[in-house]
RNA sequence: UGGGGUGUCGCCAAGCGGUAAGGCACGGGUCUUUGGAACCCGCAUUCGGAGGUUCGAAUCCUCCCACCCCAGCCA
């Protein structure tokens, strides 16, 4: 049991790994692949397949390959390979020499199609794309054999290779599997091998002018790749038979494919199509908005690379449909930035407080800590004046039963800071509003304790009015505003969408060691949350973006106060 | 009377014939110079339903019900 931390969750995956391990059925290798297309940024739900293939091959001493599956060059670019690269090493990856490309095996892909041309499992068809649809039968329906299912196998070689050599437009002809148009499994159904599409590819140029489909490319990749276990998705569960089929009729190297549940996650949506929507319909700011589930997004936001792992981890692996709830993300966060995470004070809605018997110009640098969970991270000091910034919703004229915070006549601390009471409330004579708190300070109290011992219930964080950096502070919540976007109300996602999924707070007020930040770093501002430099930020205003709140027991309270009394 | 899957606490999820792990959420408490963190306690007499086998069933059998996926020359 000493290891016992070590010990990942049992899950049915690892549990057929290791019954192959044991009984010698690849001969003790543990070979996985991530096999993205790519058309599109990463998300938390590639993260769980990420972590999955390399976690599994890591934990049994196997390997992990990358490979990109990119045989539609229609829908592929660059840009894609590039992030999702970046996106694989950020979370902690490491590939090795096994980086692929499906495109790589082009040429062997055409002879596996010649081969099965020649042993009469394989045709060319003439059939335009209505007809394939109209002869494929429906889910009720059998399927009716193509007119051009019996050529010779002469012609069809002949066919195919001036398929390759570009004599025909593209969907003149398609080279499909000779299996059973009777089937109740449609994948069956004589599917398509090849179609011919006169595209660029992002890698092999204007070489090829025919492209592999999925099911024939993918099963021939891992076989090529020695892969011991595919895994992939439940929606590719009806394509098992097809994926043996093809290494079956070619007698080749045979991996086993394993199929698991994907991810989806409360509050927000995660297929390619909706974020692709979000994106260009100008609902968010970007792939890497820090809004979206992306991986992009996410590390903006200020995620862990630790965070997301341990996500993974701890969401478990099944074969059933489900939808984690959002808040065990925020859990995961929360748990490791508070662990690994500086501290800092940062008054986020500024409200002006004078110490009305504090020398005038008296600047004290404060000792303040780092991390508490973590004393290696040392102190800093924080400069101390006559005027002050708290929050605002520190302040009540009028406090509630349970509000234990400031308000006129009452002491609390400034945290690191003295004991401050309130004596005097400024207000604006128009609107009524609160401008500026009076307050005296006990100079007995320095650093936050007092000699007699007295109590305060509560402890504020502040800023120096003369030394604050003004900063700009993007709070965000979720995107939606419902667990399940589009499926509670029967409609379209985007009506479900959160208006107040960003606020953006101007002339916040951080402390002055925050002018250090560099970009990305995190910090937890005190009492509030975590937040995250972002790139947006210039060298005289700094941009945080919230990752994620503490938890706020007086919110809860505050909330429950509300509820009772409507 | 198409095929393939899945049903264990509000949300995930272990469990594989011996009498329901764990996490999140939620509720209560201790502690506290973050109403944070940490720590403690509580939270399924019951496993989609009904029968059956068995000394014993979430686990085996039968039937039923619900939900998900498949009719791209996408992956």
């Amino acid at each position: 049991m000493a290891n016992q931390e070590l010990t990942q969750a049992p899950n049915f995956i690892r549990a057929i790994v290791e019954e192959d391990i044991k009984t010698g059925k690849w001969g003790g290798r543990v070979v996985t692949r991530f096999p993205p297309e790519p058309n599109g940024y990463l998300h938390i739900g590639h993260a769980k397949s990420i972590c999955l293939n390399f976690g599994i091959a890591a934990e049994y001493g196997g390997t992990c390959h990358l490979r990109f599956d990119d045989t539609n060059p229609t829908k592929e670019e660059v840009e894609y390979v590039q992030s999702i690269q970046e996106d694989v090493k950020w979370l902690g990856f490491d590939w090795g020499e096994h980086l692929y490309y499906a495109s790589d095996y082009f040429e062997q892909l055409y002879d596996c199609a010649v081969r099965l041309i020649k042993k009469g499992s394989a045709y060319v068809c003439d059939l335009s794309p209505e007809e394939i649809r109209e002869y494929r039968g429906t889910l009720t329906k059998p399927g009716r054999e193509s007119p051009y299912r019996n050529r010779s196998v002469e012609e069809n070689l002949d066919l195919f290779a001036r398929m390759r050599a570009g004599e025909f437009p593209d969907g003149a002809r398609v080279l499909r599997a000779k299996i059973d148009m009777a089937s109740g499994n449609i994948n069956l159904r004589d599917p398509v091998m090849y179609r011919i599409l006169h595209a660029h590819h992002h890698r092999t140029g204007d070489k090829w002018c025919i492209y592999p489909l999925y099911d024939f490319t993918h099963c021939i990749s891992d076989s090529i790749e020695r892969i011991t276990h595919s895994i992939c998705t439940l929606e590719f569960e009806d394509h098992r038979p097809l994926y043996d089929w093809f290494l079956d009729e070619l007698q080749v190297y045979h991996p086993q494919q394993i199929e698991f549940a994907r991810l989806n996650l409360t509050y927000t949506v995660m297929s390619k199509r909706k974020l692709v929507a979000l994106v260009v319909e100008g609902h968010v700011r970007g792939w890497d908005d820090p809004r979206m589930p992306t991986i992009s997004g996410m590390r903006r936001r200020g995620f862990s690379p630790q965070s997301i792992r341990k996500f993974c981890e701890v969401i478990g692996l099944a074969k059933r449909n489900s939808t984690v709830d959002v808040a065990l993300l925020e859990h995961c966060v929360r748990e490791d930035l508070n662990r690994c995470v500086p501290r800092a004070m940062a008054v986020l809605r500024p409200l002006r407080v004078v110490l009305v018997n504090y020398p005038e110009d008296q600047v004290e640098q404060l000792e303040a800590v780092n991390n508490p969970e973590d004393p290696s991270m040392g102190t800093r000091r924080v400069p101390f004046s006559k005027v002050l910034y708290i929050e605002r919703d520190d302040f009540r004229e009028d406090p509630p039963k349970q509000f234990y915070r400031l308000s006129l006549g009452r002491e609390v601390r400034l945290r690191y800071g003295y004991y401050i009471t309130c004596v005097g409330v400024v207000k604006d004579e128009h609107s009524g509003e609160v401008t500026e708190l009076h307050c005296t300070y006990d100079p007995e109290t320095r650093g936050g304790s007092s000699p007699d011992g007295r109590k305060v219930k509560a402890t504020l964080h502040w800023v120096s009015a003369a030394h604050a950096i003004e900063a700009e502070v993007r709070l965000y919540e979720h995107l939606f505003l419902v667990p399940n976007p589009g499926e509670e109300r029967g409609g379209d996602f985007k009506e479900d969408l959160n208006p107040k999924s960003l606020v953006v707070l101007d002339g916040c007020m951080v402390e002055p060691a925050l002018g250090d930040a560099r970009v990305g770093s995190v910090y937890q501002f005190e009492r509030q949350g975590y937040f995250c430099l972002d790139p947006d930020s210039s060298p005289s205003k700094p941009v945080f973006n919230r990752t994620a709140t503490l938890r706020d027991t007086w919110a809860k309270i505050e909330k429950g106060m509300q509820r009772s009394s409507s």
